[in-house]
RNA sequence: GGAGAGAUGGGUGAGUGGCUGAAACCAACGGUUUGCUAAACCGUCGUACGGGUCAUUCUGUACCGGGGGUUCGAAUCCCCCUCUCUCCGCCA
């Protein structure tokens, strides 16, 4: 969420940035910088009664270890009168305080100066592309296809294990996914990022720390006999390591990276999107997470790009990056990248990563701050993230795009990984 | 699942109604001393919100797991919740 204070300091710079995300602020910020003004009016009043109340506590204090018990008795009589006055501005004020918080959650985060103006993903700017789209053999099908005839992603006994999916992984399809788990992490910790191993349910605190808590639970699978919640990402549970936690600025940035499984109930999915691969309700993915200095994020968010667009490269994948419009990015972001390859049987791009810059946004709502050099306070810190990367459509590009009448080769650098070289 | 104990600042840990935003020790930071390191000594050493000078400062309030209550006054007493630990049971 946006920081409270920018907001009444810079209501006319919000309301105009967010224009960029199609979001009309004016309403919510006006209310917000009166509900604030009013609450500071309050806070004041009430802390003056306080903190008459409190000279009239010592007072009387004093007076009754003297024995002046009449004295004391006089010095109570006040006390009644600002006792009622504290206690209704007090729940004034909470409940102020909790309608500006309700309020200053609808506002999404700003985007940054280069977000591409614009509504719909035919609005992102493709900042690059590389790789050739393979010529594909006579007689090439999709993965789903490819996955029945080799044997090796099982979508149907998903379905009646589970549920539509929810697929299994056999034999090679198994090694595979496990190759490119290692793979990711391995060249995550050669970039510097410490490994975590996070849990992979987390409470409503953490839900809220990254912003799936609130309005975005029917996203998640809710545990409800525990009331915990499923991660869809990793990006909760690591992120969440850093909820109100004050940092040293010397050891920024903190890089991790981890491996989870995924859930999401992605409610409200149909059609071609969902077929195969191409929209699961658990899968695997290999995260990276940054936690920056203000000044150096957007360094940080360069290097996370460079770090994805080595791995597609590794991978052989034909692949391009794009810098999403305003209208196509997500709540939280300040910016994003979205790398998608080529999948040439389906001949579509598929998104594998979206790697963003959330500057304070997820940081103002987790309370992680740094403790600045200089002055020794605690600053905000930038929170950034990226998958790196996905792997059902990874898995996906890598099937059909290296299908050949004899079997489908795996890319050079997972063999040793894998163990194989075919899937035949 | 059953029984018991507990939750205090970065850590250990004192504190059972006012002089406690909180002892002491450790860690950290700054300094003195020193050829260097260590030791010793001195000092600093919470967060949030508000108000005034808006520059370094000054000041009010709140916070001792969370919420509520008693009281002029609560870390301290009462109630509810959450979590942690120990023992027993079960178990990968």
């Amino acid at each position: 969420m946006l920081n409270l204070k920018f907001i009444q300091e810079n209501p006319e710079l919000v309301i105009a940035k967010l224009k960029k995300k199609h979001f009309d602020a004016s309403l919510i910020v006006q209310q917000i910088t009166a509900l604030s003004a009013k609450k500071n009016e309050i806070q004041a009043t009430a802390d003056k009664n306080k903190a008459e109340m409190n000279k009239i506590s010592k007072e009387v204090g004093l007076l009754m270890r003297e024995g002046k018990k009449e004295e004391a008795e006089a010095a109570k009589i006040r006390t009644a009168e600002l006792k009622d006055s504290i206690k209704q501005l007090d729940e004034d004020f909470a409940r102020i305080d909790q309608e500006v918080f309700s309020l200053q959650v609808l506002l999404p985060n700003l985007p940054a100066d280069i977000v591409p103006e614009g509504r719909t993903p035919e609005d992102n700017l493709v900042v690059k592309r590389s790789g050739d789209i393979p010529v594909l053999p006579e007689n090439s099908v999709p993965h789903w296809d490819l996955a029945k005839k080799y044997d090796i992603i099982d979508f149907e006994l998903g379905v009646k294990i589970t549920g539509a999916g929810f697929p299994v992984y056999k034999g090679k399809g198994a090694r595979l996914q496990r190759a490119l788990i290692n793979f990711f992490l391995d060249e995550a910790r050669n970039s510097g990022y410490l490994e975590i191993q996070p849990p992979y349910m987390v409470n409503e605190d953490s839900g809220f720390g990254t912003g799936q808590l609130p309005d975005k639970e029917g996203q998640m699978y809710h545990a409800t006999a525990d009331n915990l919640y499923l991660i869809p990402t990793a990006e909760v549970p690591v992120t969440n390591i850093y909820r109100d936690v004050i940092v040293e600025s010397k050891d920024l940035p903190l890089k991790n990276t981890a491996y989870s499984a995924c859930f999401r109930r992605e409610a409200g999915s149909y059609g071609k999107d969902v077929r195969g691969l191409n929209r699961l309700h658990q899968f695997d993915k290999v995260e990276i997470v940054q936690i920056a200095h203000p000044e150096t994020s957007y360094d940080r968010l360069d290097e996370m790009v460079a770090h994805v667009t080595g791995l597609v490269e590794k991978l052989e994948l034909p692949y391009r990056i794009l810098r999403l419009c305003g209208g196509d990015m997500s709540f939280t972001s300040a910016l994003t990248y979205d790398f998608e390859v080529f999948s040439a049987a389906q001949e579509k791009w598929l998104e594998v990563s979206s790697v963003s810059n959330f500057e304070s946004f997820q940081a103002n709502r987790l309370k992680l701050r740094y403790r600045d050099e200089v002055t020794k306070k605690p600053v905000v810190a930038h929170t950034l993230n990226g998958s790196a990367l996905a792997l059902p459509r990874i898995m996906a590009a890598l099937l059909e795009n290296n299908q050949t009448p004899n079997g489908i080769c795996i890319p050079k650098v997972l063999v040793p990984y894998c163990g194989f070289d075919m899937i035949d």
